[in-house]
DNA sequence: CGATCATATCCCATTTCGACGATGATAGAA
DNA sequence: TTCTATCATCGTCGAAATGGGATATGATCG
């Protein structure tokens, strides 16, 4: 499934490649949202439609996309299919970003030159 | 200094905002190849343009972006900089990436739809 | 002082991202 | 079977990121 080829899955030496990789997933607002619901409790793609606000393919595709980089799991059932997160591990990583949040004093907001970002609040319903 | 105007430094309540930033700022094999430099001890612009192969100002550049965003400091010594890691809280973040990357098997590449990435290796030496 | 080294910044070209609507595929309901 | 709900995929568009050359800024040397 998916791997259409156009796409290049290169899995780095697990160095630098899939750290980059691991932490481009988490580096957009809409993916990060998806993972802290998730990390309540499972939830639909329809689900988090609803809560994010934004388009069903929009969220499909980011959900595709933690799914393929092995970040969140899917159970499907019927014709729907509840999502949760894959690792545990990935809540130690939100972890240490909050730790390390806290110890910049959320000094780490934006850069002037990369990671501009525009992200308005997509809340996250019970957090 | 810096802070054109043409970005947004909108840090938002340390929530997602933050966490969506600081991620950012790691996503970049550039970025991160940098940190890890500077986990092994100080290093000038110089000394990162030479290692990474890259060109002064893109270097200086991706620095400016880390060190504004705190997580690296510079020590000025007369027309040089020494760059290194400004908070050890960052290398508990990698040491947590490594152990969730070891968790899926790197499984963690490259997404098909977002995250493709086409950097080629960005080595640092002595890894 | 002018020349030079080390960085920082400006500007531009290319690539990539992320959002959406439309469409396709599948499973259940009428 | 036909309709409907749920999710995935396709194609496209505007915005942003990124890399590099050129240039400005500062400090040091002669």
């Amino acid at each position: 499934m998916t791997m259409n080829s156009t796409d290049g899955c290169q899995a780095t030496t697990a160095g630098i490649g899939a750290a980059e990789a691991l932490f481009h997933s988490l580096s957009d607002g809409t993916r990060l949202a998806i993972v802290r619901r998730l990390a309540q409790g499972e939830a639909r793609v329809a689900d988090l439609v609803e809560q994010l606000g934004l388009a069903q393919s929009t969220v499909s595709k980011h959900v595709a996309c933690l799914r393929d980089c092995g970040l969140v799991d899917g159970r499907p059932e019927g014709r729907q299919v509840f999502y949760s997160l894959a690792r545990p591990e990935l809540l130690d990583l939100l972890a240490s970003a909050e730790v390390l949040l806290a110890a910049t004093g959320s000094a780490v907001a934006l850069c002037p030159n990369y990671g501009t970002e525009s992200h308005t609040t997509m809340e996250v319903r019970g957090e």
